[in-house]
DNA sequence: CACAGCCTGCGATGTGCGTCACATTGGCGG
DNA sequence: CCGCCAATGTGACGCACATCGCAGGCTGTG
């Protein structure tokens, strides 16, 4: 249980809270294991519970009305999702589901709802971190209106990069636990266009692809291809 | 001022406040007069002020690396913008733009806060708004993939319509202000496109165009169209 | 270890929409 | 009331990307 204080210590939800606090609200989690595959809740949900990761990776999608399938976001360990449920009831507008084993810790809303109103640091933390949340989209907005589809593939692995990125001496390894047809999702393109992005990327020598992973050799020519 | 009062107590921001908090915020207001096309704020400046439209229309856009526009927004009466630096300090991220003669109400960062921490109501308030913006968000990213672009122009009008819209006997009225090309970059699109998927709904007798407006006369084939 | 089911890699073909190049209209200031 | 510039309307053309089709490779499961 160590570990799980750890990062959870260090997730926004709970930075703000004094040591009291933070342990009361410990008190009220329920932890929640899920294999790969594994859904945690599906668009349409009734639900009002959020989740702070605490180990793994889960993503966020959406689906059309003809089945096909959008990524909005692949989260790791100190990251929240369900919130917006929380904050503003209604049913899920996306489903979470696991892409590699996860271990999720899971608050209902009358569990948060005193702490917010007895420690108002919580609130503009919270704030703050949907605000950042929204810049995101908005970003992602621009992309899709703007770049081309090897540049937002480019941008997708960077900011993959970022979050779960390990440097070694022979590149930045970036182990994403995505296909590439997750991937083309997550971008808004087909997976062939992806692929084809990718092995061009690869030819020019700036990564080199594996299994669900990419080593990124030359950032700097990946970042000037994203914009 | 009565008018102002009028607006101001609907807005989100203010309607979890009491009588004495509502009249104590409000003595904070600064009152923004701007001329149709003059601008708030751009992105890139520096400020962490909110405002709540007390009347007009404001668009919110960005601007890309080579110069081209996107226009993430139209507010109107009630509507508030600029939340985002004030709740995760940082350089604008938009530009905000008169589209008509406009009146808005500033508060900075110093005025509101006491007001979070004393009535964390208004946090909770605050945070429900900020989770609808995100949805909406989702839909708009949702839209860019999955939607073509007469689809996303149906969308966008059907959008306006209910924020803008005046029932009459000959149809609905949405005097939106924009230009053809604002509605393109409303939508993602190029002029010429989006003037042709107008002119295709007009001929079909879905609406009827006029300078800056549209009225919708075929609501549930528009809204067929537009998923 | 064999077979099935995913995942990946690529070429061929079609098409939605951006770009370019105009003509036309309409509002507004002189 | 005239001329000018911004906003609209429309066609021709090309390209980026989706779609389709298929051929390996990898993985794990009976």
């Amino acid at each position: 249980m160590d570990e799980t204080n750890e990062v959870l210590s260090k997730a926004p939800l709970f930075e703000a809270l004094d040591e009291d606090g933070a342990a009361a609200l410990r008190s009220s989690i329920t932890e929640v294991r899920l294999g790969r595959g594994q859904t945690l809740f599906s668009e349409g949900d009734e639900g009002d519970r959020l989740y702070v990761m605490l180990s793994g990776k889960v993503k966020l999608t959406r689906t059309s009305a003809d089945g096909r399938e959008n990524l909005l976001a692949v989260l790791g360990p100190g990251e929240m999702l369900g919130e917006l449920s929380l904050f503003d009831p209604g049913p899920r507008t996306a489903s979470a589901v696991a892409v590699t084993d996860a271990v999720l810790a899971g608050l209902g809303h009358d569990d948060l709802r005193p702490f917010i109103m007895q420690q108002p640091e919580v609130a503009v933390h919270l704030l703050k971190a949907l605000a950042t949340r929204l810049r995101r989209t908005n970003d992602v907005v621009a992309d899709l209106v703007f770049t081309d589809v090897p540049g937002r593939v480019a941008k997708a692995l960077l900011d993959l990069a970022e979050r779960f990125g390990k440097e070694s001496d022979d590149g930045l390894h970036v182990h994403h636990d995505l296909t590439q047809e997750e991937l083309a999702q997550f971008v808004g393109a087909s997976r062939e266009t992806v692929n084809k992005a990718l092995a061009e990327f690869a030819l020019r020598g700036w990564l080199r692809i594996e299994a669900k992973a990419v080593v990124l050799l030359d950032i700097e020519r990946l970042r000037r291809r994203a914009r």
